[in-house]
Order: C-alpha cells, then sequence, then structure tokens
RNA sequence: GUCCCCGUAGCUUAAUGGAUAAAGUAGAGCUCUUCUAAGGCUUUGAUGCAGGUUCGAUUCCUGCCGGGGACACCA
C-alpha cells in the first residue's frame, strides 16, 4: 500500500473507533481530506461537525477530543494535529513521511498510484461502438476518449477490465448505404443499379481509392445519398427494405454487397482509431446475436413477466422501476434495437462472468438503457446495480451569439475526428517552425501528431465527463496554459535536467529537515493515489487532469525558484524530486491515453 | 404533458455539503548572459432567479427562468 492510503486508513480507522467506542455512533463515516490549503495543514476532516449532535457535544469540543485522542495514539507521520473552529481537524505530516512518498515514488516507477480496492473484480465497459455507415465525428471522439481513459482508471484500481464495443452490422441504415454505394458510385452512369450484375461485373463500380477518397468519406457519402434517395423516392425505399429482407433470407449478393460496403466502413474506422490508439477486447457483431433476443422475450412471456398486446406486440411493465414501459417486440414480431441488447447483454455476462458493466453511451440513450437494465433484471440475467451507464455531455460548437449548438449532418457542421487531429497538427507545425527559426526537423511530423492527440486529449478530458462542451478550434484545443501541451512541455523540462544530471541520484534527505520551497510540489506528489479512487468514485478520468495541472504549475513555480543543478548538497534530494515529478506526470498522462515525449 | 441532464469571471473549464469559489484564456504590467520562455510573477473579473433543509449550500430539496435531450412497436 502506497504511504498517503496508509496513513489515511490509520487516521480514519483510529477516529472511527473513538467515535464508535466513547460515543457508541454505529460504523461512522469518516473521511479525511486533502485540504483546501496547506494552511489548513496537509489532510483534514470534518468529522466531528458531522457527529457533533449524535455525540451531544459541541463540535470544536468533539474534534479537540478526537484530537487528544489521535495524539495520544502517537500516529507514525502525524506532526501535529490542529484544531480550527467550527470544528476542522487539520492534519500536518512530517517531513519524513514526504521522504517516505518520494521513495517509493521511485520505488514503484510505473505503478505509482495503483491500488487494488476493486481487486477480484471483473468490468467490462463497452464503448466507441460506431455505426458503420458514416465517418466518425467528436461525439465518437468523447465517448473513445471518456472510454479508453475509463478502462485504464479502473485497472489502475485493481479490476479487470474488459473493453469492448459492439457493431451495428444488420438493419436498415446498412441497407441505405448499400444503396448509395450501388446507385451513386458507378463509373459509368448506364451501369444497372443491380446486386447481380455487381456481384459478377465490381470493377464497374468505383472505389475508394479509384475516387482518392478516404474509405469512410466514401461510406458517408454512400450512406447520405442512400438516405436522400430513400426519403424521396418510394421505388427505393422499397427496395432498401428489400435489401433487409433479403439479407436476412441469406440471399448470397446481398451478403456480398453487404460485406463488400462494411469493409470500407471499417477499413476507414479502424485507421481513425488506430490513430487514437483505441483498444477493444472483443467486438460484438450484432448480426451474429440480434435473433437470439427473441428467445429471452419468448421466456418472459413464457413466465408471465411480460405481456402480449392486441396486435402481437411484447410489452413489459416497468412501473416498479418509475420508468415508462416498453415494447420488446413488434407487432410482426421483429425484434427491436431492446430486444438484440438483452441478448448481448446476456452473452457478456455468460461469457466473462462480469461483476460490473458499463455502457459508455450518449446521454440521449439514458432512457433506454434504464429500459434495458430493469428489463435484464426482470428476466434475472443480472442485477441492476450491476449495471451502469456513464452518459457524457455532447460536444458541440459555438453558436453565432456565442450560445451552444449541436453538430448538424445536414448543415454540414459536423467535425470529423481526423479533420480535427489534422488542424491542431498543422497548427503545432507552424509553431515548431517559428520556434526554431524555420528549421524542422526530421520527427517534426512524429512529433507534431504526438502533440495534437495530447491537445485533444487533454481538452475534451480536463472537464467533467457530463459536462457539455463547446467546440471552438481556435481556442478550445489550446497549446499554452492548461493544456496537454502544457503537461508534455512540463515533462520534457524534468527529462531534460534529468539528462543533464552527473551525480547519481542515492538516498534523498533524511527526514530531519523541514520541507523547503518544494513543499507544495512535494505534498502534491504524495496524493496521486488518492486521485485515482477519486476518479473511480466519480467515474470520470478528468479528476486525473486536473491534479496533472496542479502538478506541473507547482514544478513549473519550484522550477522557476530553485535550481536544481546547482552542485549542492541538495542537488540528489532535487533530482529525487525531479524524477518523481516526472514519473508521476508520465503515469497521470498514461491513464489519459497520452504518450510522453522526451523533447519538445 | 411527463421524465432526465445542464446553467460558475467576457470566453473555456475546476471545486466527496466545508474554511478566502480555483485555473486557463482574453485585457493591463513585469520576467530569458542561468537546468527547454509552449514557462514564471503581479493585476482586473463569476455561482440564472426565489424560497427551503443545515452550524455551514456552487453542491441537497421545491418552484420559476433559460439551454439541450428522451418518452412503446425507428435505429
Amino acid at each position: 500500500m502506497n504511504p498517503i492510503a496508509e496513513l489515511v486508513l490509520e487516521v480514519e480507522h483510529a477516529t472511527a473507533d473513538f467515535l464508535s467506542s466513547h460515543y457508541g455512533i454505529k460504523s461512522p463515516e469518516v473521511s479525511l481530506e486533502r485540504s483546501d490549503n496547506f494552511i489548513h495543514g496537509d489532510m483534514s476532516t470534518s468529522v466531528s461537525m458531522k457527529y457533533a449532535k449524535e455525540a451531544e457535544e459541541s463540535p470544536y469540543n468533539l474534534a479537540q477530543l478526537i484530537a487528544n485522542h489521535l495524539n495520544f495514539q502517537q500516529l507514525t507521520h502525524i506532526k501535529k494535529i490542529e484544531v480550527i473552529e467550527p470544528g476542522f481537524i487539520n492534519f500536518f505530516f512530517t517531513t519524513s513521511f514526504f521522504v517516505k512518498v518520494l521513495e517509493n515514488i521511485i520505488n514503484l516507477e510505473a505503478d505509482y498510484g495503483k491500488n487494488i480496492s476493486l481487486m477480484n473484480q471483473k468490468w467490462i465497459v463497452e464503448h466507441t461502438s460506431p455505426n458503420p455507415n458514416k465517418a466518425m465525428h467528436l461525439g465518437h471522439l468523447r465517448n473513445n476518449l471518456v472510454g479508453m481513459s475509463l478502462v485504464r482508471m479502473l485497472s489502475w484500481n485493481g479490476a479487470v477490465v474488459v473493453s469492448d464495443a459492439v457493431y451495428n452490422d444488420r438493419g436498415i441504415a446498412i441497407a441505405k448505404l448499400m444503396w448509395g454505394f450501388l446507385s451513386h458510385m458507378k463509373k459509368n452512369s448506364d451501369t444497372p443499379n443491380d446486386v447481380a450484375y455487381w456481384v459478377s461485373n465490381p470493377d464497374k463500380w468505383y472505389t475508394p481509392k479509384e475516387k482518392n477518397i478516404l474509405p469512410d468519406i466514401f461510406v458517408t457519402q454512400c450512406y447520405l445519398l442512400g438516405e436522400s434517395d430513400f426519403k424521396s423516392d418510394e421505388n427505393v425505399e422499397a427496395i432498401v427494405r428489400n435489401f433487409v429482407v433479403q439479407w436476412e433470407n441469406n440471399n448470397k449478393d446481398v451478403w456480398e454487397l453487404w460485406s463488400h460496403v462494411l469493409s470500407y466502413a471499417y477499413e476507414g474506422m479502424e485507421r481513425t482509431l488506430l490513430r487514437l490508439d483505441n483498444h477493444w477486447d472483443k467486438i460484438w457483431h450484432e448480426h451474429e446475436h440480434y435473433k437470439e433476443g427473441k428467445k429471452y422475450v419468448q421466456e418472459g412471456l413464457k413466465k408471465g413477466i411480460f405481456t402480449k398486446l392486441e396486435d402481437g406486440a411484447v410489452l413489459t411493465n416497468l412501473s416498479i422501476y418509475d420508468i415508462p414501459d416498453t415494447i420488446l417486440l413488434k407487432k410482426d414480431g421483429t425484434s427491436l434495437y431492446i430486444t438484440q441488447d438483452i441478448a448481448l447483454v446476456a452473452l457478456k455476462k455468460k461469457r466473462y462472468k462480469a461483476d460490473k458493466l458499463v455502457w459508455v453511451i450518449g446521454p440521449e440513450q439514458s432512457l433506454a438503457m434504464r429500459q434495458l437494465f430493469a428489463v435484464c433484471e426482470q428476466l434475472k440475467i443480472g442485477k441492476i446495480d450491476d449495471f451502469d451507464h456513464v452518459s457524457y455531455g455532447y460536444v458541440g460548437l459555438k453558436d453565432d451569439d456565442g450560445g451552444f449548438k449541436k453538430m448538424s449532418s445536414r448543415e454540414g457542421t459536423v467535425v470529423l475526428i481526423d479533420d480535427l487531429i489534422n488542424v491542431v497538427k498543422e497548427k503545432i507545425k507552424i509553431k515548431f517552425t517559428s520556434k526554431n527559426n524555420g528549421e524542422l526537423t526530421e520527427d517534426i511530423d512524429e512529433l507534431s501528431e504526438k502533440l495534437a492527440l495530447a491537445a485533444i486529449k487533454f481538452s475534451i478530458l480536463k472537464s467533467d465527463r457530463k459536462q457539455d462542451l463547446v467546440f471552438d478550434t481556435e481556442q478550445s484545443i489550446e497549446t499554452t496554459g492548461d493544456s496537454g501541451i502544457y503537461v508534455l512541455y512540463t515533462y520534457v523540462r524534468a527529462q531534460s535536467i534529468l539528462r543533464k544530471k552527473i551525480k547519481q541520484i542515492n538516498s534523498p534527505l533524511d527526514g530531519q529537515h523541514e520541507l523547503g520551497l518544494e513543499a507544495d510540489l512535494v505534498k502534491l506528489l504524495a496524493y496521486f493515489p488518492e486521485v485515482i479512487k477519486t476518479a473511480k468514485k466519480d467515474m470520470s478520468t478528468h479528476h486525473v487532469a486536473q491534479y496533472l495541472l496542479e502538478l506541473c504549475s507547482a514544478f513549473n513555480a519550484w522550477y522557476g525558484k530553485e535550481i536544481v543543478l546547482d552542485g549542492s548538497e541538495k542537488e540528489s534530494y532535487k533530482l529525487t524530486i525531479t524524477e518523481s515529478v516526472g514519473i508521476t506526470i508520465k503515469n497521470g498522462l498514461s491513464i489519459l491515453g497520452i504518450e510522453t515525449v522526451e523533447k519538445i
């Protein structure tokens, strides 16, 4: 266990014991928190104000009594306990504690910050399930970044995490895409819009390469054209609906066309996701399990959990969950989204024996998710408390009058992930050339890509996932100030010092000295493991990002005041701090999915 | 109509019910012969409105205003 967790636990236990043994308070909740200001100690608790009434003491007196008790216990790393009106108990830690923290960081390196609070738990996190009919935009980006960082954060808390996604690869949307391709990507307009003809003459249709566009853009074009035809032309609508029917009847030609257009979609998506360093342990394909859902609905009917309406549709009553009832099967007996989702939840539970199932999905699915969870509980597939919808706010654009505005494909205001990365990358390149007097280094492209991704990922992950984000490409992706670049720059600065060191880093400090100018920085380093726990509690990694900004700011302030490589006897100690900062930044960034660089 | 989410400096964002509401950016002013100035330092500036619970509310509850979203056989 890391030093801070050990200390916090010790104090919390001692306090809780005191409250229960002296005042008979049953399992009191004691939480030691970071003080708002170091004047108020290194950590503090407001527990006496919480339990003053129950203990029949004034908050201040109770705080005094607790403090006396804790002083009597002679806790290892507590230097001083202070009681402040109206009843705060502030704890000041010894220097030897912070020395221990630094040693711990150097020893653990890439593991510093991890804990085992979720040990023996298996989590499944579904995120970034893209519909393979359009190029991915900022909404998908946020989904991916939130999802991936959540996966890493949970495993830092000791859980075994399975990261998964589902490809909704069948149905009317894909059929529209097929039509769009068949009718609009012909090299010659005389070529018939016929599936069988396409199968034997695929060369008469364009490939993305021949059109000189990326496959996901190609797919988007096909889909939009297909959808537009579908809406305006009844004949097309009939053909598209017939694609779905024939596909379900395993028509060989239709399946070939289906798999052909999907291959373009996947190629495009995977290229973008590779850029983001996305990873899934398992990808589910809707076409493989969509039929299974009906069985569960039939089972529920048989058991009398669901009811069949007069027209044949199946309904479930969710009034005990206090949410609107929902239809599980259409009157014609065909399945709905939720029908297949039931099957998928069951599959996941069965295959992974997961304790917790999490869905990182947009807020508009909120009700649908709650309904799905409730139905799964009704069917005894799992308990509703084991399911969690991790929602996230919209990523929108700035309106003309400064307001929030959703992206709209109709208005052509959708910002694609790749386009965004490219824009930021160019911005960074320009900054580089002006910084280096117009000279370009060889690996400038690779470095700009890394920095652009750092800037974008950080800017999205630094705010609470539930907050709507307004996106202004000019302003939102900062390369100065509270940004990913700032954090990377700080890391590079620390590494640069370490590269220039002559002395070896040895035992840092005897623990007898008082902390000097480095106090704020060293104290911050100690909190990192607590931040990982806070992130778990809120299921949001923005705490990590916010912490990194604070840490970097403290390091840079210290850097401005003190010279590390000054040849003094404290040099080794200062190098230890510098190295610890580097390790902590790197670890924090790795949770956010941001790669560090050695030079900028 | 019902339900859900959101509302904090000009702008983009922080703050398990706690102490003086914290940063960045934009504006004003310093700061590179010193380990990377994409940095540091100083300064101006905010909790939508009205109640309630509480020793204490940006946070919880009620109502209102404003923005977004969802509401049975679409995906």
